[in-house]
DNA sequence: AACAACGTCAACCGCGCAAGC
DNA sequence: TGCTTGCGCGGTTGACGTTGT
């Protein structure tokens, strides 16, 4: 309470950095790593707080760090997990290699919320803005639900992150120590050499309380498993598909780290043209063609053609999926349809990223609410659909290693 | 050419959490 | 158990660059 700012102390400068301070911040750390920061100031002979420094070497200095122009991946991670996560930045950095959450949280403040509102979407809930107008009260209750679930989930995601990276520093450590490169801690997922590792620590990080049900991701699972159409009853009918997955062992959490595997919903339908040749997490969106290889992109906006339509479904979407997940409501399209795999045919990225040519009447300038048909005949079908391939995406998103992180 | 408006982003600020005492 | 300290996070600011008038 009350504690004094820690660049209270006269004689310590501000703003900008000069090239000398840069050199000496990483000199220092260079030889010394950073240890506290509070401390470091003092020993590399900087006027500055340790807070500074620790900014600076975090989101500036710091050899891992990609700058630049985000790539369309990037950018529909972030907005993907912006979705699931709020204003976490620095959990939705965990899931973009190399980028600091204060970049991260910049772009977004000054590019992709701007895009998302200029499309008629509120950039908070990710809904049309009309739509969140027009929501009944039970809608708006079972959106609630599901923005709740996810905070659960977003809290178990952090809480497990925290312990990879920790993981990971010790194994480093470790590593450093024995003098040569071990089995162990990289070719086991880290979920499971940060259990192993977790031995030498009192306690394992605090679980994150359990949600009220079982968490939105299970359900998600579930639903991509079709498991929850087997058994519609109720909330019970998702517990009892959560096992179906099998990579549920945790009890904490359905989160798979593994480094090497790939996730494991991984291109439905689609080829993989990731390359990763930096060691990205696989973060692949369900679908086909998405061929981001044929895709040429645009500045501005016209990589978001088609996005303003797509996300008017998906979002619409979510109210019934909500009903679902409370189990007031059955997928019809999904039990007619009988085959999952069939439904899940394009992915979050191809919706992303459908262009003028597939829909010519699509504009990015406002028009996202008139246009609810993807080519013509996408009906009710389409609107289920992408609904679906959306929380796919997700999903593969959770599924995909944040080990990797710049925080490692 | 000068000024205003707007956009971008590095850096700062304040708060909350957790560890240590 | 309560207080202090250090760290990390998210929100905000302000300097600087670019574009428009």
């Amino acid at each position: 309470m009350g504690r004094s700012p820690c660049c209270d102390k006269v004689g310590l400068k501000k703003g900008p950095w000069t090239p000398e301070e840069d050199q000496k911040l990483l000199a220092y750390i260079e030889e010394h790593g950073h240890g506290s920061w509070r401390a470091l100031p003092a020993k590399a002979g900087l006027q500055r707080c340790g807070k500074s420094c620790r900014l600076r070497w975090t989101n500036y200095l710091r050899p891992d760090i990609k700058r630049g122009k985000f790539s369309l991946q990037e950018e529909q991670t972030i907005i993907q997990l912006h979705a699931l996560l709020g204003n976490r930045w620095s959990a939705i950095a965990t899931h973009l290699p190399k980028r600091t959450d204060n970049e991260i949280k910049n772009y977004w403040n000054t590019h992709l919320k701007k895009r998302l509102t200029k499309m008629g979407i509120d950039p908070v809930t990710h809904k049309p803005k009309n739509d969140a107008l027009l929501s009944s009260d039970g809608q708006s209750k079972t959106a609630a639900n599901l923005s709740h679930m996810a905070q659960w989930e977003s809290a178990r995601l952090e809480a497990e992150a925290r312990l990879v990276r920790e993981s990971k520093l010790r194994s480093h450590s470790l590593q450093q120590q024995i003098g040569s490169s071990s089995t162990f801690a990289s070719s086991s997922s880290a979920s499971t050499s940060a259990s192993v590792l977790n031995n030498n620590k009192p306690e394992a990080p605090p679980p994150p309380p359990p949600p009220p049900s079982r968490s939105s991701l299970d359900v998600l699972k579930a639903w991509n498993n079709g498991g929850w159409l087997k058994s519609s009853e109720g909330s019970g009918a998702i517990a009892s598909t959560v096992g179906v997955s099998g990579d549920l062992e945790s009890p904490t959490s359905t989160l798979s780290f593994s480094e090497n595997a790939p996730p494991i919903m991984n291109s439905i339908g689609g080829e993989n043209n990731n390359n990763n040749d930096n060691a990205m997490p696989m973060i692949e969106f369900v679908g086909s063609s998405g061929n981001s290889s044929s895709l040429v992109k645009e500045e501005g906006e016209q990589e978001w053609k088609g996005y303003d339509s797509s996300i008017n479904t998906f979002s619409s979407g979510l109210h019934e999926f909500t009903m679902a997940m409370e189990g007031t409501w059955v997928h019809e399209t999904l039990r007619t349809n009988g085959s999952h795999d069939d439904i899940v045919e394009e992915g979050f990225t191809n919706l992303l990223l459908k262009t003028n040519s597939e829909d010519p009447s699509l504009s990015s300038e406002g028009g996202g609410e008139s246009n609810n048909g993807d080519g013509g005949s996408a009906g009710h079908s389409d609107f289920y659909e992408d609904n679906n391939n959306y929380w796919n995406s997700i999903l593969n998103l959770v599924n995909s290693s944040p080990s990797h992180s710049p925080m490692f």
